[in-house]
RNA sequence: GGGCGCUUAGCUCAGUUGGUUAGAGCGCAGCAUUCACAUUGCUGAGGUCACAGGUUCGAAUCCUGUAGCGCCCACCA
């Protein structure tokens, strides 16, 4: 038995057990259950990792996320069960190429625009196929036990006929429509996001008092108030009861008279300014739905670029921004600004990946109806059966309300209902070239200006279609696709079976779907876990997975968030370097309950370095008191021998019951407590004098050959790489690979 | 405006359905040096469990209110 060095170092062994462990071909389950490791009908446990954008390196939160999965997934391995953990990476559209347009212009001084679609698209695969190899490279070093053999991309074919199938049949079922609406229009990128990219700001702003006619009405945005000519107010007022809905009143406004209608409707707050509200329906979300009701017509004010059209009369094309003080000027000098209050906080909407300001814009869009009701031919979802009539609300709803997914920590289901209550329909189309591309199309024969036309008889209608076409089915004729590409979510949200072969109807999907757990982080519940609960249950009438845990954002030591501003990101393969992967693993599972933020720093890191130190040299102290140690023999313990053996027994019941509930922070600080201060310092301790007696050392051996050996299993699945490591020292009957031992404690035995 | 969460030792956090003197890690103080490990061991200091009421034989834990911090949602022009 060959004796350990002294200290464990992490950077000389954590490589070459990573290469073991996918030489085994274990992370795969076709070969667990092939080496009869797992039985072929065990029990399935699947999940799939949440794919990290393409856009650059992996950060501390995708270490903690890695971190519990992987923990996770090793436990449920070595449980025996078929365990699958599917990886992959994510094109998140708009943030690649945001990121390579900007490098684009910082480089090139060029745009988009100046290479062409194809060309750009070249470029942003490029970019993307480096970040993707930087991202597997650092998945590997921490240890992440995922199947490489089925690895998938959201970008890639098989995931492009996924998507295509998807869309053709919520088209089909009328659950993706086409329609001017008014969107989030982001003039800087050149594209619209859906609601919930949006993130609001507060600033304080000038809010002016206009006359308008017989009212006095308020707003932060004067710029927008050149076409407006409907006056709203609530039916109830009774200051405005002289008025009548569709009196017409002809009164002097910025560019001269106009003619006002008077509108009635309930969503004007009473108790607020004046009561009275004149609407610009093109460019704000409250007056578009107000004109929707009433049949108004809706002016467009500001071009796509922020700048002012020609309703603007002289200052036309001038930028929204430079107008603003131009227009108060002007509204001053004709006597129609009443008074201005300078403390007024406006809420802003802006871009939250790139920061811009977004314009709100009437659009032709893409959109998917939550609400629209369509039937479920078959139903796996609890509480809807068979051919029930639904919609995606419900669907989205049921499957939570039902039971049917658990959202850990619970709080968060919630918050999951409350964002479906408010849910309006989700704007899918983008006006970016990296992405799915929409797969309609439409015949141009004859029809020049085929995008714009309403569709109405024979190929004028849009074509949508799984397979790509280069003619029209109808007239042969040429077809031009709809230039914009998807919602990036849209491709995500069928990641838990389009990773599985599906359209297909595969033996994975058949055997790991519906998965049983899905971990990310709370930022993306709406996002992502929502639209996949939405898209599995359309499409497969099914959960995508039974249990949802959300882990926090890990944050710096002074609880900031990690920003290159502060200028405070710790990088995890610095860290990996410094103190090894499982040290950092351990970091980020203690002290870490599901859904709260997780506060890093370097001294945490190192004392668990210190501890997979302690765990080396626990293991050299026991090789150096086992050469004479026979596993085969016979030996009768003693009452102490007996208490070692008891108190492991309980330990590994806590252990396996806590990670059961997801309680990971709680079986790591157990095992650590017992690794290091029960059987270190008071079993090891009180086994010196024990080894040194010729009646008692036998026995005591083997209770702690065995009792180590267990505490190593019970460890792995948290710090795999100084374990499997030591694994390799340890006597007696084993496996090669602790990674394929069996679990030493059975639940509901 | 609506909703949710947090507040326990200097710091980071446990405390699983209310039950004996409230725990851990880090940090701090003292002691120990060729013992598996100084990346160590032993000992110790340190808490009116945010605050005020209430329920209970018993509350860090349940209820009500207050304060501070944080998060989510929302069409106040």
């Amino acid at each position: 038995m060959a004796e350990l060095p002294k200290h464990y170092n992490p950077q000389e062994t954590e490589d070459a057990t990573y290469a073991r462990w996918e030489e085994s071909g274990y992370f795969n389950p076709d070969n667990l259950v092939k080496d009869g490791i797992a039985d072929k009908d065990a029990e399935a446990f699947s999940i799939v990792l949440p794919p990290p954008n393409v856009t650059g390196t992996l950060h501390m939160g995708h270490a903690a996320m890695l971190a519990i999965e992987d923990t996770l997934v090793r436990y449920h391995r070595m449980r025996g069960k078929r365990t699958l953990w599917v990886p992959g990476t994510d094109h998140a559209a708009i943030a690649t190429q945001t990121k390579v347009e900007k490098e684009l212009y910082k480089k090139e001084g060029s745009t988009r625009h100046d290479l062409g679609r194809e060309e750009f698209v070249k470029r942003v695969e490029a970019f993307a196929q480096e970040s993707h190899d930087t991202i597997v490279n650092q998945v590997r070093k921490m240890g992440s036990s995922v199947d490489w053999s089925r690895e998938a991309y959201t970008l890639d074919e098989a995931r492009n006929v996924a998507v295509r199938t998807a869309f053709k049949k919520m088209y089909d079922d009328g659950l993706i429509y086409r329609g001017r609406r008014i969107v989030n229009w982001d003039p800087r990128m050149q594209t619209t996001i859906s609601d919930d990219e949006i993130e609001w700001r507060e600033e304080r702003t000038n809010f002016y008092y206009l006359r308008y006619g017989p009212f006095t009405i308020a707003t932060a945005r004067p710029e927008t108030k050149f076409g407006d000519k409907y006056v709203v107010m609530h039916p109830d007022d009774k200051r405005y009861k002289e008025y009548q809905s569709g009196q017409k009143l002809t009164l002097e406004w910025i560019n001269g008279p106009v003619e006002a209608t008077v509108i009635k409707d309930e969503a004007i707050d009473m108790e607020l300014g004046t009561g009275v509200m004149t609407i610009t329906p093109w460019h704000d979300a409250t007056d578009f739905d107000i004109a929707e009701r009433h049949n108004l017509d809706a002016e467009q004010i500001i071009d796509e670029n922020g700048k002012l059209l020609s309703i603007a009369g002289e200052l036309a094309g001038m930028h929204i921004k430079k107008a603003r003080p131009l227009i108060v000027e002007k509204l001053k000098e004709k006597g129609l600004l009443e008074r201005v209050d300078e403390n007024y906080i406006h809420r802003i909407a802006t871009n939250s990946r790139g920061g811009e300001l977004i314009e709100p814009q009437i659009k032709q869009q893409w959109f998917v109806d939550v609400n629209k009701k369509f039937t479920l031919p078959t139903s796996n979802l609890k509480d809807i059966a068979d051919g029930a009539e639904v919609t995606l609300k419900k669907v989205m709803q049921m499957a939570v309300k039902s039971g049917q997914i658990e959202i850990l920590p619970d709080r968060f289901e919630k918050i999951y209902f409350h964002w479906i209550d408010n849910l309006r329909d989700w704007n899918i189309s983008r006006q970016l070239w990296y992405g799915h591309r929409i797969p309609v199309y439409y015949c141009t024969r004859g029809n020049s200006e085929a995008r714009s036309s309403n569709f109405e008889t024979g190929c004028q209608k849009p074509i949508v279609s799984i397979e790509e076409l280069n003619e029209c089915p109808n007239c042969k004729g040429p077809l031009e696709q709809d230039p914009d590409t998807l919602d990036t979510w849209f491709s995500s949200g069928l990641w838990t079976f389009s990773t599985l072969g599906w359209p297909e109807q595969t033996a994975d999907l058949d055997v790991y779907h519906p998965t049983n757990l899905l971990e990310t982080g709370y930022d993306i519940l709406f996002f992502w876990v929502a639209r996949m609960i939405l898209m599995s249950g359309y499409l497969l009438g099914d959960i995508p997975f039974s249990t949802v845990y959300l882990h926090g954002l890990v944050r710096d030591e002074a609880g900031r968030k990690m920003s290159k501003s502060l200028d405070n990101i710790i990088d995890p393969l610095t860290l990996i370097e410094k103190y090894g992967a499982d040290a950092t693993r351990l970091s980020l599972i203690i002290g870490a309950a599901p859904g709260s933020d997780v506060k890093l720093s370097e001294d945490k890191v190192r004392g668990y370095k210190n501890f997979t130190n302690k765990l080396w040299n626990i293991s050299r102290f026991l090789l150096m008191n086992m050469e004479d140690y026979d596993p085969g023999a016979a030996v009768s313990f003693s009452k102490d021998d007996r208490a070692i053996l008891d108190e492991f027994e309980k330990l590994a019941e806590e252990i396996t019951k806590d990670i059961e509930a997801y309680r990971l922070y709680l079986a790591a600080e157990k095992l650590y407590h017992y690794a290091w201060h029960t059987f270190a310092d008071t079993i090891l301790e009180a086994s010196k004098p024990v080894l040194q007696d010729e009646a008692a050392r036998a026995a005591r051996q083997h209770v702690l050959a065995t009792t180590w050996k267990n505490t190593l299993k019970l460890l792995h699945p948290f710090v795999p790489f100084v374990t499997e490591e030591l694994w390799r020292t340890m006597p007696g009957d084993k496996r090669d690979l602790l990674m394929v031992e069996t679990w030493p404690h059975q639940p509901h035995a």
